[in-house]
Parts: C-alpha cells; sequence; structure tokens
DNA sequence: TTTTCCTTTATGGGAAACCGTAAAGAATAT
DNA sequence: ATATTCTTTACGGTTTCCCATAAAGGAAAA
C-alpha cells in the first residue's frame, strides 16, 4: 500500500471524508493542504527531506480567497507536478464530468485516475488507489463510458452512411458533392477523407475497400 | 443400354434406391462400392478381365473412417478414372449444389452428367443416363442456370480470390507480389487489373469498393 | 472582450487505382 | 511451319485515394 499520501482538496468536510477512508486503508502518513501552492510547497520539502510522497490526490477547482495563488487549477498543480516527479501517482477527485477535460487529463497530463464526486465517490476513490497501486488507471463509472470505450471510438450515423455510400460505389467526390448539395455536414472531400481516416483507424483496414469489406462483416452496413 | 454400371456412394439407403432404379432399367450388372479405392480397384480389376465398366455413377463427398483411402474425395477418383479409362461414362450424383464446383467438373474432368440429390434426384439421375447413353450430356436444373448460358460471364476460382485478397485488404500490387511468390498466374499488376475490370463490368460496379461490396452481399466472399 | 480549443475546409504531394493500347507468349488451327 | 487467336504482360496517362499540414470558422472558456 502506499506509504505517503498528500489530498489537495479546499473543502473541509470532503477532506475530512477522503482522510478517513485512507485511514482506514491502513496508509501511515496522510496530509492534507487547502491550496495548490502548499500542495507544491510540501511536495518540494518532502523531495527535499528524502521522504517523498508516493501518491496525490486532488480536486480540480478551488475558490479563490485572499491568498493570492501560483497555481490556480488543479490542472495547473498537476502540471506542475508531472513535470519535477514524473514518478508521483496522481488521482484527480472531482466533481467536474466534461468528459473533454477528463480525457484531457489522461492524455497531456497522464494523470493515473479520475474518480467523480458523487454518491459512490469514496468507493470509486478506494478503487482508484488500489488500481494506481497496481500501476494501472482508473476511470469513474459516470465518464468511463465515453472515454475508455466510446465516444471518439463512437460510430455515429455519419460514418454508417459513409461506409454505406462507398459500399454503393460512390467516389469519395462524389459524396462530398451529395452532401454539399443536401447540406450534410461535413460535406468537404477533405473532412470526409479525415473521417475515413478515423474508421481505418479503428478498425485496423488498410485502405477503403478493406474499411468496406470489414464493415459488411460486422453488419454495419 | 448400358450393360455394367459401377456405382460409387457410401450412404446404404441411398446405394439402394440408385440400384432398384438401375435394375428397373434393366442393366443387367450393377455394382455398389462404399470407397473410392474400391471404386479404382474394381475398374482396374475388370478392365483386366476384360469386361470393363461403361458407365460409373459416384458421389463427391463421402465420410472418412478408420480405412485410409488414396482417393478421399469423388473428385480425386474421377480424375484418376479419366486418366486411366478416358472413354468411360461419368456421372456425378451429389448433394454439391455449389455451381463453381459443378462447372469444373464439367471443365476439368469432363463428367458427363452431374445430378443434385434431391426430391427428384431419382428421376433426374435416370434422364442423366438416358442422355449420357446417347453420348450427350445432362446437367440437373438446380445447377443448370448459371452454367449453359454464359461461358465468358463466369466467375472462377480465382476471381474469387482475387475478391477476397481485396477485401482482405491487399493493394492490387500486393497481389501481384504474392502470386508471383507463390507461383499463381495470372500474376502481373496488369492482368489483375485486367480481371477486375472484367468483374465490375459483368457485376456493374464503379470501382473496387463497390465490386467487392457487391461480392458480399451475394455471398460470393 | 480575447483566448483557447475544436471542427471544418483547403492545399499539395505521393501512392494506388483506373483505362486504353500495344507488345510478347502460348495455344490452336490451317 | 505459318497463321490466327487468346492470354499475359508492359507502359503511359488520368483520376482517385491516402496522408500531412495549415488556414478558417465557431463554440466554449478565461
Amino acid at each position: 500500500m502506499f506509504k505517503k499520501v498528500l489530498l489537495v482538496e479546499d473543502m473541509e468536510d470532503i477532506a475530512k471524508g477522503v482522510a478517513a477512508m485512507l485511514m482506514e486503508m491502513n496508509i501511515p502518513h496522510i496530509h492534507q493542504v487547502q491550496y495548490c501552492d502548499d500542495a507544491h510547497l510540501k511536495l518540494k520539502r518532502s523531495a527535499f527531506d528524502n521522504e517523498p510522497y508516493d501518491l496525490v490526490i486532488t480536486d480540480l477547482s478551488f475558490k479563490t480567497d485572499h491568498r493570492t495563488q501560483t497555481y490556480t487549477s488543479g490542472e495547473d498543480l498537476i502540471e506542475q507536478m508531472k513535470i519535477e516527479y514524473p514518478a508521483l501517482k496522481i488521482i484527480v477527485y472531482s466533481v467536474e464530468d466534461r468528459l473533454q477535460k477528463v480525457r484531457r487529463l489522461f492524455e497531456r497530463h497522464h494523470i493515473d485516475a479520475y474518480v467523480c464526486k458523487s454518491r459512490s465517490g469514496l468507493k470509486n476513490l478506494s478503487n482508484a488507489i488500489e488500481a494506481v497501486l497496481k500501476n494501472s488507471t482508473f476511470l469513474s463509472p459516470e465518464v468511463a463510458n465515453t472515454f475508455h470505450s466510446n465516444r471518439d471510438l463512437e460510430i455515429d450515423d455519419y460514418d454508417v452512411a459513409l461506409l454505406e455510400n462507398l459500399a454503393h460505389g460512390l467516389s469519395q467526390e462524389d459524396i462530398s458533392t451529395l452532401y454539399k448539395k443536401h447540406d450534410i455536414s461535413p460535406a468537404s472531400l477533405s473532412s470526409i477523407e479525415k473521417r475515413l481516416n478515423k474508421l481505418r483507424i479503428q478498425f485496423n483496414a488498410n485502405n477503403a475497400i478493406h474499411l468496406v469489406a470489414i464493415a459488411k462483416d460486422l453488419g454495419l452496413i
């Protein structure tokens, strides 16, 4: 289990709850701060003392008050932490459920887990800690569906129509012309190419022929 | 009428029915075997005794059992028979209704008749025997349509393999390289293009994608 | 408002497909 | 053997596809 954990959370009550859970998980050293800058300082100090943290659990948004902060958001802090301590595990615990944001945290900042504050938030957080301990990643079910599986991997009606048009013998330029006439967007040849490229990657297809063949095998068209 | 007929059929009940019909047609010598190898032996022996068979009626597929066979399929047997006894008449009596296969039997092995096992199979078989007796050929109505009609419009194994390779994502140049390596002819890019062009015309396809989609719809690949 | 991010469109270059024509080979007929 | 026909191969030109990059537009965030 983790030995030293830093909790970055400005809401007292939430912090208390999380801390209690961490204690139940037999984590010996649990520290808590309410400001990003404090977190940064604590990390710096502990690294200097050669007693580094091995896990940070942080919120994303912090209410601003009289104290001016260098790091005003959890994301800023995360970015800095990943630069200074690449090995440090980071779990984000936030109410934010915009998939775009969550995805960016994983892809750009390489966080280890994302847990939504919700009814079962603490339980998810516990699972997240277990996962991260095993060098795995964790994603709250509230946002899991649209991130790991679908979203970018989602095949929508536009995609299917595109594949069908291809299967019916239209060239990509034909399709572009057709879409412009029928005000279907996106209609440009470039966009159509881009979309087909995405589909090829998703289906591991070498070319458009292969792609259509796969789509037919899958019953997609 | 034929004097000496060999029936190669491993299903007892079917063999019985056919034999009964042959007797009704006043064929004096009717012999029956259940294995291709036995058929081969009987032919050899009767030729040696100068009492050759003048007609063989054979199935295509035989269930395998403990006895290992030199000729495992009707097609193997037919090929050998035609080499050793070119004058011997051969009627195939099988459930196989894949046009591809039937066509090959006529074109490659020059069988004299093909009868599908079906409701009216025995009746067709009777007609087939009459036809073959007059040095004509006979083809079961179930498969007659695609054969007699357009020889040039035929799709052969090469075509199907070509379409399959396309559907699996190979470029025409990939296929050319592959065929050269495996000594499959024709292998040149130009020939492959030409063949695909023929297929596009036959299937009214605008391009290769369309062609593969149609082939999939038809169950050709 | 300005900034930032994301989607759509535009552009250019190289690969592959498409198309016609012609030469070389192979098989058959004369 | 020569001629004829069919198949296979070769080659050049045009279109379409594939891929990277960048500009333009729109929506959301700061």
